[in-house]
DNA sequence: TGTACATCAGTGAACGCGCGTTCACTGATGTAC
DNA sequence: TGTACATCAGTGAACGCGCGTTCACTGATGTAC
């Protein structure tokens, strides 16, 4: 029983944000980014159609707001993975690998939100600022990891950092992303993602730290 | 001037069925994948918007259309950056690609349509041989590219073609393609991407190769 | 070569539908005194 | 504690719009004889 089928006892819902957020990404989730309509969604949260506009410009302001709410879910799954290079710094990468396929899978709508819907992190600042914190959980573990290097063979954090983005990105959006668009593969992409990363830290010289 | 402009002459439009894909093409790269309807491509035919549905049961047989053709041109894209393995096997895979993330940010249209319009492979038989064919180019061009290593040092060939696939994808995807999606990266993807397989042969053992 | 006819690939009008958005409104809530 | 009032967050009816799709139709083309 979602609060959305409730019959609401008061005039005014309470909680209508929220809840247009919510049926927001339900649509998503079963038809894509772009098969989310605000009419939809009123209905959804069980309010007349004009109710959204009280809370949000247009539906690309919604939009926005879905995908900058995704942002800090995704920095704070990918935080939990790397927990802090424990129990060691090369688990600790492999476990942040992981959590961005466990998001793709998951969270297709916040997914396709940030990804695939046509928003670009420029169009609000907050969104900008939440895609940017996002990736640099990325790009400080990374640090922590090429800091074991000697000096002079470390190899630039952002270039690394960009290649792991680049990396999983493929895998999630090709093999692991969870609604139809997945693309059937004969292996796990857990897998795919952790053999790539070995072979590419052996080739940076990190091979001993893989183990 | 565009054929969709000229005043047809004739009753019979004569090659209807290509001026829609046409327009479909041009739509979709403008709006995004599901920016795009029968009647706008109608119009933009200069035809009526009953007319279509002489050549494409619906929107979504059209689409599945425009993936196919999309992989058909993919592959041979792919299999002219490879080139056969010239002037160097090393060369050649990065030509292919190279080929990858242009073709990301020359046909923005046929990209999002294969990749991210929902269109599955399975959609119809035809759309998944293009698709496998496609791929096939790549995980040829590999097997010859690992054919120089020892036997038992071989790695997968399956695997890494497919790791060579998701991260010419992953750069593709965020940071080379051709539309408003696209990320700002300070460097060229395609130095991105080199730097990337550079890291990779070298881990894989392939380092000679790469020189 | 001409003609009758079948088939193909269009027309254009019509339909029902859902969407985004606006508008004057009103019920509920918060606050100043 | 009570009351007046401002503000907030909804309503619901209406609008114009473009879409997908159907339909009986018709002009153009191809072909059998």
């Amino acid at each position: 029983m979602t609060r959305s089928s409730d019959r609401r006892s008061t005039y005014h819902h309470g909680n209508l944000k929220e809840e247009l957020i919510r049926a927001a990404l339900e649509l998503i989730a079963v038809r894509g980014p772009y098969g989310f309509t605000f009419a939809e969604a009123s209905r959804a949260a069980g309010v007349s159609p004009a109710a959204p506009y009280r809370h949000f410009r247009d539906r690309d302001e919604l939009m926005a707001d879905v995908a900058r709410r995704g942002f800090e879910r995704f920095e704070a799954a990918l935080a939990k993975g790397w927990n802090q290079g424990r129990p060691t710094l090369f688990k600790a990468f492999e476990n942040m690998g992981k959590a961005y396929l466990a998001f793709a899978r998951d969270e297709p709508a916040f997914y396709s939100a940030m990804f695939e819907a046509g928003v670009t992190p420029e169009t609000t600042p907050e969104l900008q600022l939440a895609s940017d914190r996002a990736f640099l959980v990325l790009r400080q573990a990374t640090e922590e990891l090429t800091a074991s290097l000697p000096k002079g063979e470390r190899p630039p954090a952002l270039m690394m950092s960009l290649h792991i983005f680049a990396f999983a990105h493929g895998i999630a959006s090709l093999f692991a992303r969870g609604d139809k668009a997945r693309r059937r593969l004969p292996m796990a992409p857990e897998d795919l993602l952790e053999a790539a990363m070995l072979v590419y830290l052996r080739g940076l010289g990190l091979g001993k730290i893989a183990g």
